[in-house]
DNA sequence: GATGAATGAGATTTCATTCAT
DNA sequence: CATGAATGAAATCTCATTCAT
């Protein structure tokens, strides 16, 4: 039974607030436009968040709660973990394209070098979920002999992230810098396949021994 | 023998405002600092760029010259494409770490949704060299028969792009969400190791039958 | 019974702004100063009228108004019609004498090529029904055979126009250059009734055979 | 012979600050406008002129020295007064033409008082002879009976300069309000037609009985 | 909870003028 | 006689925040 609630103004306020912050960062958001798309006075934003900093503190957290939420209304453990590591991964990519604005915000809170997300204790917790079933994939595919056994769970998230965000944070430089296409819904798909494949085909590789960093001379 | 010649005002405006603009972006880069850290009253930097948006387009085509003209101080194009593959991320990574602004004027530019990038057909130009170095590497490798055939030179360079750059965009929210490093000079190394590791097993992996985008059932 | 209300903020400002404007011109006048004067800070001036320039033409559209509505306050159109000449040339008059600062936004609109006023579609309405008082006056004049039967009304009113303003617009340098006095009570009492009886006798004068316009040798 | 000698740096400066402050106003010009349109750098401006306002000062001598010029080339004083009356009035209307930067830079003089003007003890002097020639003609016609006896030169010449400039001053306003084409040559000349007959009407008339200046109820 | 009016501090931009050569 | 580079002072405009109700 569905209850569509009014929403209270400290609701409405948050919603135009991410777009807002989204759209234009920290420093180009203003307090007044926020208040005008909410249909509020600017006092009230001063009254449920104290500052604009907070707001953009309360923005962020709930950001981070939602796309974890997305990213983990996802049962599947058990069975196949090369499967289950392709459905990890779509899963992880349209949580993204169903909270957009997560791109903006993220970029923008490191350009500011996480100075708010530095504060906020909820948000380092949030994650212990999402990595704890990347570990449980990675560990079943091991014990299967199916995948590698050099691989770090966190580097590996920083490696999906990478494939994931990077296609929608920059995408407007590269489109312009390139000449591709990167915003239509059939690129999109298929840069799903192409990660899908490159990340599954990792984890399934040998161990390789380890090279110089960089100008290595010779190769076994 | 190296000549130090004085640098014009003009030049020292620009070095300023590139910092400026990449800690803080766009909206919270301020006009007077510029002008402060230049030595130069504001009057100048008006003088010469015309407004705060002209320096920042001014910035951003120093920078997109100055990054290409690192990448491309690289002259193999013969051998072993492994190796020259190998060369080639190496040096991307490189030039990227040698020009860290381009980070952040990147994210504040796709954040601005390209609108100054658009304006300089320059800077469409700077990428035409770059991706011929990749196409020729492809092709090398493909007629050697030791790369696969299906790599779209630009999806590629996407990739090489995600692996390189998010990992110093994002660089504040992941070390805190994750709690890992990735400010040490060891963590950098180990990242080239790592996605010079997963692009070149891409190159040389078998081409993939097509599977269906998302949510696919079966696996051969 | 009068009761005087206490002015708002924003007439407080029109009203320091008609000051300013009319006393230094558009490129002369000083936000700030307006500002002081009306006791407020400068924001509440860009608050009400947005710019400089729309604080201009909210001043422009008032003083059109209110030189209008003093000229129409004048009831007569029977009787005499010599004699409503008379009361409606001392009326536009005084109706000048009466907003001086009307000369001077003029004065500076016309230097701008009327740019401001050229926008207003409300001050082109306001001198119909000036124009139609003098058609009438007019009309009633030739019917009755006292007036000649060629005036157009449009042409009478520049006519008057420029008898009544020149004056006064043009006192600074007049007075200079011709060393005479036109700031005395005295002497505008006497302009007043010097172009009275220049304009009505020119319109109780036979209507004139056309002679060609410069140069002309001949009369008859 | 038609000497064309190039023009001196001095006298490129005064021509274009003419425009220039004719256009703009004083307020509204800049140096850097005069200087770039010069085709000098500001410097010569400074060394030739000593200020803004210096230059200000010689743009108005000039204008009327070269407009007093203008209405001066003027021999006819014997004959017919009439004729001379409608003559001079021509020669004045078409020296205006002449030199349409006057009625700007006279409007934006005595939007700022006359404060420039007064300094100048040179431009009081050029009216002398205008003024003797219109006593000339006056006397002349008075003496032949064919003018009325109480035409103060002065106020005559405020008249004739009231008809001549105002219709050209306030063209823009006029036009906006009246909806009638002042700019149009034709309109030109009839204004000239119309003036004529007005002023030597009005010289022509009977002296008339005083009456009182303002809202006078019955003349027997 | 809610608002319209107000503001201090600071942002970008402009401009007449001068300095060094 | 000429200039390119520089500037101090001040202009217009902006914006997060608070006051009074």
């Amino acid at each position: 039974m569905v209850e569509r609630k009014k929403k209270t103004s400290k609701e409405r306020i948050l919603v135009q607030a991410t777009r807002e912050f989204a759209a234009k960062g920290f420093d180009g958001a203003r307090v007044d436009r926020i208040a005008a798309k909410s249909g509020l006075s600017k006092n009230m934003l001063y009254h449920w968040f104290g500052s604009k900093e907070g707001l953009y503190v309360a923005v962020l957290e709930q950001m981070y709660e939602t796309i974890r939420e997305r990213q983990q209304d996802f049962a599947l453990r058990g069975g196949d973990p090369v499967e289950a590591m392709r459905q990890l991964i779509a899963h992880i990519y349209s949580a993204l394209i169903a909270t957009p604005e997560a791109i903006w915000l993220l970029n923008d809170e490191n350009l500011h070098k996480g100075k708010h997300v530095k504060r906020s204790t909820r948000i380092r917790e949030l994650y212990n979920p999402l990595m704890d079933t990347i570990s449980e994939i990675l560990t079943h595919g091991q014990d299967q002999g199916v995948f590698r056994t050099d691989i770090d769970p966190a580097i590996f998230y920083v490696t999906i992230s990478s494939l994931v965000y990077h296609r929608f944070a920059n995408q407007y430089t590269l489109e312009i810098s390139l000449g591709v296409d990167l915003s239509s819904q059939a690129s999109r798909d298929s840069w799903l396949a192409h990660i899908t494949e490159i990340l599954v085909r990792y984890c399934q590789g040998e161990v390789e021994e380890k090279r110089l960093p960089i100008k290595a001379k010779k190769t076994a």
